[in-house]
DNA sequence: AGTGAAAACTATGCTGC
DNA sequence: GCAGCATAGTTTTCACT
């Protein structure tokens, strides 16, 4: 039913009209979701270019044999120009996605991770261009 | 000022209070954000794998030399399952993010690809657990 | 799980600083 | 660019089914 969060920010009232329900109707069921974990939460998407973030990239890396996974994930956790962290299959066993504003920031945020203990290696990829970010998925259950 | 739009979906009342201005002051700004295109629009956070969508994966896309990266593009857009895709620089020119339920779905999709005229080759990476995503950054300016 | 009514609160247009 | 005010619309609680 809530394929409609699309678009956060609509009004109970709104929602109520395009699912044919009554607003407290509507109210009650978005509350269950939320308390569920279903939803878990509402952002504003910004345009990183607008902001002065116009270089995207992805990172992936690589431990040493001996590297503890949760004390690089901790020293990831710390570095906020990190938007998205995934513990993948394969050699790489992080991948991230950072956002900078210039390839000068891009080039230190390489060379810290490069410095955190329990990193071998890292591979770095630039994006040109976003074609889609968060495209929202028709849901089907 | 929107640093706290890592909530949307809060009034603009609110947001007068904790910024320390008139609720039409605030309505005023953020509509200024939104026609200037900083605010894109406003999504609610959906857990994926509350709604059957378990697995993440990351697939690189290498073009064949004779191909058309605008008929690529267009082809993976008609994917629903694909949520994230960027033109890239390097041998992959096209980095996407999928979200299926399977890994026979992914499968499914990692064919369609392949198949996708341009296309010469898929590297597909999946993601064991997902550390974070769509963390927003503080903003600056 | 849903409805309708009611009270409190919010959005938003306007006027003026 | 912001505040104050006014009104229409919205949120949220509650009793009822």
């Amino acid at each position: 039913m809530e394929l409609l969060r699309g678009n956060a920010r609509i009004s109970y009232a709104e929602l109520a009209r395009q699912v044919g329900l009554s607003a407290p109707a509507v109210h009650e069921r978005v509350g269950k979701l939320e308390s569920n974990g279903v939803l878990r939460g509402y952002q504003a998407e910004v345009d990183p270019e607008a902001v002065g973030l116009g270089v995207t990239a992805f990172i992936g890396i690589v431990q040493d044999s001996g590297g503890d996974t949760d004390d690089v994930g901790a020293a990831l956790r710390e570095m906020p120009e990190i938007e998205d962290c995934y513990f993948m299959a394969g050699l790489e066993s992080f991948q991230i996605k950072v956002r900078v504003g210039t390839i000068a920031e891009l080039e230190q945020i390489v060379v810290r991770i490069g410095r955190v203990p329990g990193v071998a290696s890292t591979r770095t990829a630039i994006a040109l261009s976003t074609k889609w970010e968060h495209r929202p998925q028709p849901v089907v259950r």
